[in-house]
RNA sequence: GGCGGCGUAGCCAAGUGGUAAGGCAGAGGUCUGCAAAACCUUUAUUCAGCGGUUCAAAUCCGCUCGCCGCCUCCA
């Protein structure tokens, strides 16, 4: 099987053929930093992140560029409001969306250049567009000639006409043709500017992209990605302006994104629905909250709420649990026999799931990326995993290779998603860490008790140490009885 | 208004022609002094509705209803 993508240019999937065999070459739009992420970034960046990892897993070599714009109408006015240079911004937001970004484990790009660094290859791209007829001055701003380019709104597919119609802006009468769009535009007094052959000014939105991409990728490149919402205008007139100064086909595979949304709606800063990574980090473990953004195929809308966030918690922790299990029967641990069903039934369903899953894992991301699938994958193994071992099967030396198997097979998973890559024990005392620090109740004050209640109940008082379980639930403790402890965790 | 997408169990979700993965929640059982976890069983004759094509449709076509997105900055 061949890896297939879905391609917005063609709307529909295609087989994946890198342009340089053997490599890729991609590209991401970043985030305008102007603000705190939003979990809407967050998916977008690790959607492109596993994409990514995917693509070197596959034995490619993959050269992935990743942007910040951090010059724009938005960070000029968020600077004005504060009275600081506009670089004051957006250096501390590039700091924000860094630190967010190694917080949910993503890997960092090959490059990730800045706009403003990249002023001579966007003037020099403008000026090409100028000379070639395609762009044309007005005043000090410099527009793109949406009519002089055959190919535009191909991405979107759209037409000129319908878009008029349905114009809902106030159209610059300088322009030519309402459409265009600017690839340069002049300072007003006080915003910060760079020289150009057209005056004072700094570049519009789109054209960065293009001087960034063809910059480090070549005229030509296999991946550009975003969210859905780039399709129109950004990525659009990306595709306008650099096909019309290169004359080539700038990008091979436009992927796309699909939105977060809260009650069904996107979030969005316009809307003010939005919850910051920052935020959700607080409450939950980056891991859960990436095993949640892969929950969903990436090209569905996602929705995000306490209970899915919860929901993938849960899920999180029976595969953890599974881990564990795995482990201490490699380690050796002696498991408790208590079954139904025979354990060579078990045993010969692991087989057969521990051996097929390498392969179904590479079916599933080979179609278009499919995490949501792989991930019921792990699920599916896990429960074939947790039969054999409540079985026993895990006291069975020559029966550890299958769990070796198994074993490797999620953590090969998980090093492409980025999930599942702490060891068990690790990932539990982070998730009860984190709730320990919401209790009423100090832990000091649980181990006491909980001593008190062996005492009890090893006096066979089960009153009294039922009613101390009853106490711990009451305060959101769940007591554990092993047999030879009993451990607790936070409801 | 134009263009595009979606609608699968209580909830989340995969499945784009071959007879409905998986998870969460729920119910019953095994285990346990009682619990928890784990395991077993169970929960959609059916995929928004209505027609059509086909030996066969959640999957293709048409219509209807509902929701959303883009058309303005946006991942």
């Amino acid at each position: 099987m061949t890896l297939r993508v879905y391609n917005t240019l063609s709307a529909g999937k295609e087989e994946f053929i890198p342009v340089e065999p053997g490599k890729v070459r991609m590209y991401v739009c970043g985030v305008t930093v102007y603000d705190h992420c939003h979990i809407g970034h967050a998916r977008a960046n690790v959607v492109f992140d596993v994409i990514y990892r995917y693509l070197r897993h596959l034995d490619l070599e993959v050269t992935y560029v990743r942007n910040y714009t951090d010059i724009d109408d938005k960070i000029i006015n968020r600077a004005i409001k504060e009275g600081v240079p506009f670089n004051e911004i957006s250096e501390r937001f590039i700091a924000e969306f860094d630190r967010d970004m190694a917080r949910l484990g993503l890997e960092l790009p090959t490059h990730q250049p800045k706009a403003t660094e990249h002023i001579a290859e966007i003037i020099a791209i403008v000026r090409t567009l100028v000379d070639k007829g395609a762009a044309y001055q007005a005043g000090g701003d410099v527009y793109f000639c949406v009519e002089r380019f055959d190919g535009y709104l191909k991405l979107s597919g759209r037409n000129l006409e319908e878009m008029q119609a349905g114009a809902r802006i106030e159209v610059d009468e300088r322009k030519r043709h309402p459409m265009d769009f600017a690839l340069w535009k002049e300072a007003k007094p006080g915003e910060p500017f760079w020289d150009s052959p057209w005056g004072k000014g700094r570049p519009g939105w789109h054209i960065e992209c293009s001087a960034m991409s063809m910059k480090y990728l070549g005229e030509t490149f296999d991946i550009h990605g975003g969210g859905k919402d780039l399709i129109f205008p950004h990525h659009e007139n990306e595709i306008a302006q650099s096909e019309a100064a290169t004359g080539r086909r700038f990008v091979k595979y436009w992927l796309h994104n699909g939105f977060v949304n809260i009650n069904a709606e996107k979030m969005s800063k316009s809307l003010g629905n939005f919850f910051t990574i920052k935020e959700v980090l607080e409450k939950y473990d980056s891991e859960v909250l990436r095993f949640f953004l892969l929950s969903a195929h990436y090209r569905s809308p996602l929705d995000f709420s306490d209970q899915n966030l919860a929901e993938a918690e849960a899920g999180m922790e029976r595969i953890y649990k599974a881990l564990a299990g795995i482990d201490e029967a490699l380690a050796g641990k002696p498991a408790p026999v208590g079954a139904s069903a025979t354990l060579a039934e078990a045993e010969g369903e692991l087989r057969e799931k521990g051996a097929s899953f390498p392969e179904r894992f590479r079916e599933a991301m080979d179609d278009d990326f499919n995490t949501a699938l792989a991930l019921g994958n792990v699920f599916d193994l896990v429960r074939s995993v947790n039969r054999f071992l409540a079985e026993g099967g895990g006291n069975k030396e020559e029966s550890r290779p299958l769990l070796a198997a198994a074993r490797a097979g999620i953590r090969e998973l998980g090093e492409v998603l980025g999930v599942f890559t702490s060891e068990p024990a690790a990932y539990f005392e982070r998730i009860k860490g984190r709730k320990v620090a919401q209790l009423t109740i100090a832990p000091e004050e649980i181990e006491r008790l909980i001593a008190e209640r062996a005492a009890a109940r090893s006096a066979r008082d089960f009153r009294r140490g039922d009613e101390i379980r009853d106490l711990l639930l009451a305060k959101g403790i769940v007591l554990l009885d092993g047999p030879q402890e009993t451990t607790w965790k936070v409801k």
